[in-house]
DNA sequence: ATCATTTCTTAAACTACATTAAGTTTTTTG
DNA sequence: CAAAAAACTTAATGTAGTTTAAGAAATGAT
């Protein structure tokens, strides 16, 4: 139970078995089916999901009605609209499984209570965060610096078994482009 | 000394005063002019900068020499590459001073030092990457929904005082278009 | 105060990417 | 396994924002 969250704690800390139960009690464990929503815009985000196995995407409608992916998180990641679930109000994003996905949730109302009761997980959640930082900053870098076609090339370099995971429409808005001009990009190869 | 950050700490948790000497035997002030790099290209980012008293700017160059700003810090503010900082690598960026600023620094040999002795610490900076997370989420929201046009005016409703601070070429690669466009978008009023 | 430097503006020509719309292929579901 | 739904492709047309280049205005240094 919980051991994959246990095994990614633990690269970063080490927690007692005293705590692991403590922390036991205070996570609940979710499968959601592809295409599932882990909440839709107007609901409050309840919880901080970690991925254990599968995919979560997170995103958005514009103005235009076409979905805007912002975000994805793969097993070990941690995925949540984090000004929805701080503040528990209402979110502008859905977040919805792109795959088959099994999740560990720490609910709103067990966030503080589990850094209390567990202060050794500051460490841990401000290793996270700090990862999440670098990962934006480096994110951001390429999309001021490279055209929507170096970013699908580089992004295809770096990890291609996940462009082979999720639909393409999804990694053409995370990338920043659209659909159309990725098919565009592909037929030139 | 340092009370600018010991008054920011203390938003977030309780600093006994002889974890403030520890603190501050660790720490170091810094004045900079306005233009003067903290770091450039290639070097190292020796230290975790935060603001007392005006404005940093990180920023690389795009392969047609252009400079992209990416991201700013003023007063109370953290700012870093943090690739280069956790890894000791040599940066993609510069950090500038965009005006005449005074930093407090925590240098990398001393960071883990500090989160050791002062475990509080860790509640600290958990709280300050989770703020800059949720600010990514909001920026990158923006990015992908709005004009450049749309950009530019909602930055300017949300931050008025702001956007007289730094000269426009700074704040249109900030909001991801070329100082030209800027004044074109500005001439429309 | 004056000169040098930096920053901002204007406008014409250009381009990377979006839009629209129709058709094709792949995947899902009963 | 057939039908429906979802995902992908192609191509013509459109446009938001870039590029280039020159001049004007503001700021800083002596």
């Amino acid at each position: 139970m919980y051991s994959a969250l246990y095994n990614h704690i633990n690269k970063f800390i080490d927690l007692s078995s005293d705590e692991q139960e403590i922390l036991a009690s205070l996570l609940k464990s979710f499968s959601f089916k592809k295409k599932a929503y882990l909440h839709e815009v107007g609901d409050i985000c309840r919880a901080n999901y970690f991925v254990v196995k599968g995919c979560l995407r997170l995103y958005f409608v514009d103005i235009k009605g076409a979905e805007q992916t912002t975000q994805f998180a793969i097993e070990n990641w941690w995925i949540s609209d984090l000004t929805s679930f701080i503040f528990q109000k209402p979110s502008d994003f859905y977040i919805q499984a792109a795959e088959q996905t099994e999740v560990i949730a720490i609910e709103h109302r067990h966030y503080d209570e589990i850094l209390e009761k567990i202060p050794k997980l500051e460490k841990y959640f401000r290793s996270i965060y700090q990862k999440l930082h670098q990962a934006s900053q480096i994110r951001i870098k390429y999309l001021y610096s490279q055209t929507a076609e170096e970013r699908y090339t580089n992004f295809n370099k770096l990890f291609p078994e996940f462009v082979q995971r999720v639909p393409q429409y999804m990694l053409a808005s995370y990338l920043g482009f659209t659909p159309e001009f990725l098919s565009k990009i592909r037929a030139k190869r």
